[in-house]
RNA sequence: CGCGGGAUGGAGCAGCCAGGUAGCUCGUCAGGCUCAUAACCUGAAGGUCGUAGGUUCAAAUCCUACUCCCGCAA
């Protein structure tokens, strides 16, 4: 099978992997630009293009997708593979492939369309959640359905490890996708448009904590923002703020404060929010390290946040 | 050279602007008190103040360069 990978996410990598390993061999890598990154703005790799790159396989890295067109073309694939690319295809790229050009979505579809799907699944509190994969339309996320694997999430889930198991499972969805393909006996499972919602990327400022929110809210916001984009706050300190990252853990416990009002029980660190109170246990200020709650507070004398 | 914060006993911080005896909250160790405790009291150990220069009678503090850590941004 003629086949063309178009990833730049990391949760692409495994999947990418086990094409290279057990085939069939991508024709190329369509990815994205390297861009500025980091502290000091050096130009930085998709690490999926390392991969390509070791591996022996082209790589194509057009601004848009759509000048890379003829390239695209002269490989005559049967099947084109979409994986957090992070560029809307033009009709061009969609009918481009022979056979199908199919995407692989890390949420069970119609649920979570867009960008944050990993981050929305545990927000919300879902269960489960896992990787559709589909027939790649105009409208984002909405073409028909091949087949979906779902995991559980768990109860100490982050955005991080549910990331990395959905990429292991992204593995199975996509081999199990393929033979179909090639079987012939690929399903086409319009989705319900009234069950669909979905989830634009995630704003810059969308990882600040708004302790009017009720503290069981907070605290799946927090994992599901672990490690990206993070979630922080504003600490007061005498007369000035200080920006503060928070990681989880941070349980729910019982208590009556006014939101963002910290205070102490049992040597615990904890901060009132809209609807009981949630326990601090691993925080960063800015410009420091990482450190726990109870030696932030050795130095410190923080009273309340907003 | 994208913007910015930081480096002070084991931890987290103050002191720096207006140079002059190393400080705070903890931790550790010893002793005391207590039926008892992560409680309380007393005492002790532990620091080349990131590195290297410079200015000065005198530098944690002022100047210069460098190293490392981190926040923003991407």
């Amino acid at each position: 099978m003629r086949l063309a990978f178009i990833a730049t996410g990391d949760i692409a990598l495994p999947s990418f992997r086990y094409l290279l390993e057990h085939g069939p061999r991508p024709l190329a890598l369509v990815t994205q630009p390297d861009k500025p990154v980091g502290r000091h703005q050096r130009l930085l790799s998709p690490a999926i293009k390392t991969a390509a790159i070791a591996a022996g396989i082209p790589v194509l890295q057009p601004e848009k997708i759509g000048d890379a067109t003829a390239e695209l073309t002269a490989l005559d694939p049967e099947v084109l593979v979409v994986m957090a690319y992070g560029q809307i295809l033009r009709d061009n790229i969609l009918t481009l492939a022979g056979k199908a050009i199919i995407n692989l979505h890390a949420s069970l579809l119609p649920k979570y369309r867009g960008a944050a799907c990993i981050q929305a699944a545990i927000a919300a509190g879902d269960p489960a959640t896992g990787v559709t994969a589909l027939h790649v339309v105009r409208e984002l996320d909405a073409g028909d359905v091949i087949l979906a694997k779902s995991i559980p999430i768990a109860a100490d889930e982050t955005g991080g490890t549910l990331h990395d198991r959905l990429a292991l499972l992204a593995v199975d969805v996509l081999a199990e996708t393929l033979t179909k393909l090639e079987d012939g006996t690929s399903a086409r499972i319009p989705q319900d448009g009234a069950l669909a919602s979905y989830v634009p990327k995630l704003e810059r400022d969308a990882g600040r904590l708004d302790w009017t929110l009720p503290a069981a809210v907070l605290e799946r916001r927090i994992r599901a923002y672990d490690p990206w984009p993070g979630t922080f706050t504003m600490a007061i300190e005498g007369g000035s703020e200080i920006r503060l990252k928070i990681y989880p853990p941070t349980p729910v416990v019982d208590g009556f404060s006014a939101p963002g009002q910290c205070f102490a029980d049992g040597g615990k660190w904890l901060v009132g929010c809209g609807a009981g109170a949630l326990e601090l246990v691993s925080v960063q200020p800015a410009g420091g390290k990482r450190m726990s709650a109870a030696d932030y507070l050795r130095g410190r004398k923080t009273k309340a946040f907003r």
